[in-house]
DNA sequence: GCGCTTGTTGACACAAATGTCAGTAGTGGC
DNA sequence: GCCACTACTGACATTTGTGTCAACAAGCGC
């Protein structure tokens, strides 16, 4: 019975509708209804949207021409025109949603650096930026199948860790601490962010949307103060837990 | 040209060896070889072994029954005798993936929590379950699909986030910082390690294994130091940077 | 209005993956 | 040594998904 076919199909996704929602009326079938004929680049930017909400869902490796097809309302033979290829629209997928990131970040952190709280400030700003768009999940599809091509996410985590460093070297004189302490205070930023998209749910008791919200943001509240004194002290308080680490700095 | 048909095939795996590794020689067709039979344990064992491999790497979605078949030196019929259903082998690996974590937790955390160095000790012991093994890749994969079954992650955090606070209690007595401090530093570092298997190599400019390792342990007794010393002095300092967190606790 | 460009589509071809089945052949019990 | 049990396999059926193709039609320049 049920002779199930490739590709695991992970639980096809909450039915958002019942499928096609958007263009769905037209499909009745029966006479011709007027086929609806956009700009190239209108059709292009209604797939890669439709594309991108299923791909944060079951990746790049799950996501099927039909019913990304289906999410816009035009026929799977379409996107290929439009893309060439499923891998094209992957790829097309992948590459709007990495420079969104880019840009979304690089602006937030920009825009909220100068308050009082900085650290705070930063954080959430970098969880607006990955959380609400699927950006920390596709990014981690894509992490996790290997597939790091043109991501430049070390690029952008040293420009980050560098300028903070600087900054901090502007207040601390003499005895700021290595660099590396700044790019470790980045990194651990980065990855508790990613990983609270990723695993949380799996980490946390379940929760409904306000609760998680909620819970995120106490996290965050907490994490800014950890890093926030740990920053304002210097390594003065490390050190003294610190024994032996490998020679000097 | 090309008319590759579904799923997407994430690059197939490093070529672990051509395919069928391990009992590969007997196949080389010609005459019988005479066909090997072992017990139905051993079998099954084998075939989670290989399919557990590959789990890792390609995600539960991208598993494919002919491939375990092959490494394991069998043909696919085989899985689907002792498994019933390519579900039922993803089941199962996955099944023993969470035990097999669940049972090195308990055990590396149990036996390093002692030393001098306590902190860095159960990190690094949490990485050596996570790491090495696709562990943490495997439940990644899993809560990026969204399947979180009977993985138990909340109470495990839950559990070790209890006891640790406990202990804390016995230290500090009067002024010891709620439990949700605790909770969170146990939370963050789950984050931290499996944020660091499954973005690390993503947000780190590239490197070989030798260096990644020690990038690695560098970072953990870094994040060691920073707990540690958040631990030792209570919330003291986290007092100062606050500002007004929603009433009193 | 006429025709050209091109977005769009149904029907089809092809490939890959899962699952079925009847039959083969080790292995242990007698 | 024979027999029953069952691990194992090749061949096939079926499904699902990608990609091709020829034809249709919507908008635009003329």
């Amino acid at each position: 019975m049920a002779k199930r076919a490739p590709s695991e199909r992970v639980k096809s996704v909450p039915p958002t509708s019942e499928r096609a929602s958007s263009k769905r009326a037209q499909s009745t079938h029966a006479t011709s209804e007027k086929r609806v004929r956009r700009t190239a680049e209108d059709a292009r930017s209604a797939i890669l949207d439709a594309a991108s909400k299923r791909m944060a869902e079951v990746g790049p490796g799950g996501l099927r021409l039909q019913d990304v097809a289906a999410d816009v309302g035009v026929s799977h033979p379409t996107i290929l025109h439009h893309f060439g290829s499923r891998e094209g629209l992957v790829a097309a997928v992948v590459h709007r949603s990495v420079d969104a990131l880019h840009a979304s970040l690089v602006e937030e952190i920009g825009k909220g650096r100068r308050g009082e709280k900085p650290v705070l400030e930063m954080l959430e700003a970098a969880a607006r930026v990955l959380g609400p768009m699927g950006h920390a999940r596709v990014v981690a599809w894509l992490s996790l199948a290997g597939e790091i091509p043109d991501t430049r996410g070390s690029e952008n985590i040293e420009r980050i860790a560098r300028a903070a460093h600087e900054l901090r070297r502007h207040h601390h004189g003499e005895d700021t601490p290595p660099y590396e302490d700044m790019y470790f205070v980045i990194i651990l930023s980065a990855l508790a962010l990613f990983g609270d998209v990723i695993v949380g749910p799996m980490l946390h008791p379940p929760e409904d949307e306000r609760a998680r919200e909620r819970r995120g943001k106490r996290f965050r509240a907490w994490l800014a103060r950890l890093l926030q004194s740990h920053l304002e002290r210097g390594e003065e308080a490390m050190v003294a837990a610190r024994t032996k680490t490998r020679r000097g700095t």
